[in-house]
DNA sequence: TTCTAACCGAGACGGTACGTCCCGTCTTCGC
DNA sequence: GCGAAGACGGGACGTACCGTCTCGGTTAGAA
């Protein structure tokens, strides 16, 4: 078989304990500090933990509120698939606007921010979040383009990027808000244009 | 700008040579650092000039170089008025992805990572850079409305999320490059959903 | 004449009251705490300075203690003359260890020993209290030999050694006083030596 | 040392083997390295050893060199019986001054220094290495004594500490070197003192 | 022409956070 | 049940910039 011997590092194993104590002191932190705030120090001190045990486990703050928001993120967003596309992107993109307005949208914010200046956060980033979200919603656009709701040359890449751009351009931008009018009529853009 | 009435300040007169020596050193600088790396201190050291001048003109760096972008931008993109929707779309989109692309882009990048961390840096980045061009494209939609190019309830402002959504979203996360056939891409996609 | 033009460094000058506060503190520091329970960190709270003010002055902890002692000391034991050898050296000998033994001794004992470890720090020590002290010593002696109560090629430099040597030893070991009987055994020994 | 009846250890007895391999990989360490850059973790490191085994056999680095220089110092420095006090001086001083020359010296000095800031070193060190030279030679100053080489009330501590203080001066200060010259003004200063 | 106030460069100031190093302790394994 | 390996909480290190201040020197309009 395939079982190979799964050698368990010598040495003391890492603390499971500490590592959600960051967690869970960050996630406190972020409800009355802004991300900007945060500091390694202030996080260590704030977790009762070391420095170093904070740089053994993660290279940047961005890593760390990524983490946080990924463990409190990964139940929100589901993917439905209701037999309509339209019911579908309405749900989805609702959700996702729905959580965006809700609170995560200033940390994605400044996540997507601090993206730009570390390539290396910049590319877990987008694997953890963006790409994610952007493959559940071609699959979604996939059924229904199978169920002939769409064009069948249809560009789905594109679909998406129609979809996710101009939420996140409000979202950054903050010129319009993403409320329920604009989940539809950016629903009704896609559907139509298939 | 509109100032009259200036009152003849007592004093020696701030050195608009400075001004320009640091705006020539930061654009000099940003050939060959990244915008993350520049630091107020440097910025004074290259370009022969004292902190507290540097100060006096701007609050931070990312004003600084927001000024060193509009300058040399100024006469990049300008307003087509071809006669016709399409053609307008296809020279105003192209020549803003063409701009971006060319050297531009991480520069826009990091100043609209930076505007998610400062308030106030925002509002005038935003009317400094995102606002005009927004307007200027509305202007251009409007003219086409105008002609009957797009239905008659056509939501300009929806319109121009989705064009300058996706153009964002794509030079924030890189997944796709904003080259010849995004631009005809969503000058169709506006067009004939118009 | 030799006076040359002094040209005025550019810039703020250095704060000779942030450098007052600093060896103040220090010195209040050393009355309740041990050379080595000082730190940069805790020296730099003390005095309200930055840490970066006292790297600008001193290249580390054992170069502040010095220059608070030089501060205190330097009226602390003259350079006697009586006329007589013998009460010269008594002086001498008992100003320095009445010196050692009333509080000077712990610190002066950690410089010597700070000064085992850092040949830049040893150079400056040596230079600042041993060989100054070590020059008044044989000065005296000198003016001794010249009265005809040292033998005429008696070496000063070794005399010199058998008086600190004892002094040092005796300090940095702890085996025995430097108590007035100490004084006398050793300048008796000398003059009987001369 | 003398143990005896070693209870049969339940478990993996404590190996003897790990406690030279520390001391042989501070003497290699050594070599190339200053005391001062010896640490706890290198040398666990070096000797292929984990921190606690260190931490179970020695409270500190300084112990652990003193174990090393003690283990190789043991056949230095005899105690020699010539019948004359002038020639076991020479021999004696003299074989002190080369081996604190010829590598020994940068050693005790650091660990001379060390003792200074910490008490419970200091008195394993005096112990281990002063206070047994020191009765070393002062059993030969009173064989001497016996022999009529010395005045009758001649103080031994005193002139021990003439010899050994200047011995140390000289090694701590590095004003001057412990040369043969300064073997044979020794014996001679002390000899005549007698 | 002199006065004077705001400017200029330079750079030190009190701070804060950085990321690293080592401490001495603990926890989990394999021998 | 010892011993290696190494993670842990802790704390000081020396550095880099921050934004402010204090200098001496310059510059130009007002007196």
């Amino acid at each position: 078989m395939d079982r190979h011997q799964v050698k368990p590092a010598p040495g003391r194993p890492r603390s499971q304990q500490a590592m959600e104590a960051v967690l869970t002191a960050v996630h406190r932190l972020l409800q009355t500090t802004a991300y900007k705030e945060l500091t390694m120090e202030g996080i260590a001190k704030a977790a009762g933990v070391g420095k170093p045990t904070l740089y053994r486990w993660w290279p940047n703050i961005a890593s760390i509120v990524m983490d946080v928001m990924k463990q409190q993120a990964h139940h929100d967003i589901g993917a439905p698939d209701t037999g309509s596309l339209e019911s579908d992107l309405l749900l989805y993109i609702g959700d996702t606007c729905r959580s965006l307005t809700q609170g995560a949208g200033a940390i994605m914010r400044s996540l997507m921010a601090e993206a730009q200046f570390d390539d290396g956060f910049a590319q877990i980033f987008r694997e953890s979040f963006i790409s994610s979200r952007r493959a559940t919603l071609i699959a979604l656009l996939q059924r229904g383009a199978a169920r002939g709701e769409l064009q069948k040359d249809a560009d789905l890449e594109l679909l998406a990027d129609l979809c996710y751009g101009p939420i996140w351009y409000r979202l950054l931008n903050g010129h319009a808000s993403l409320d329920e009018a604009f989940v539809q009529a950016i629903t009704a853009h896609i559907i139509m244009r298939g």
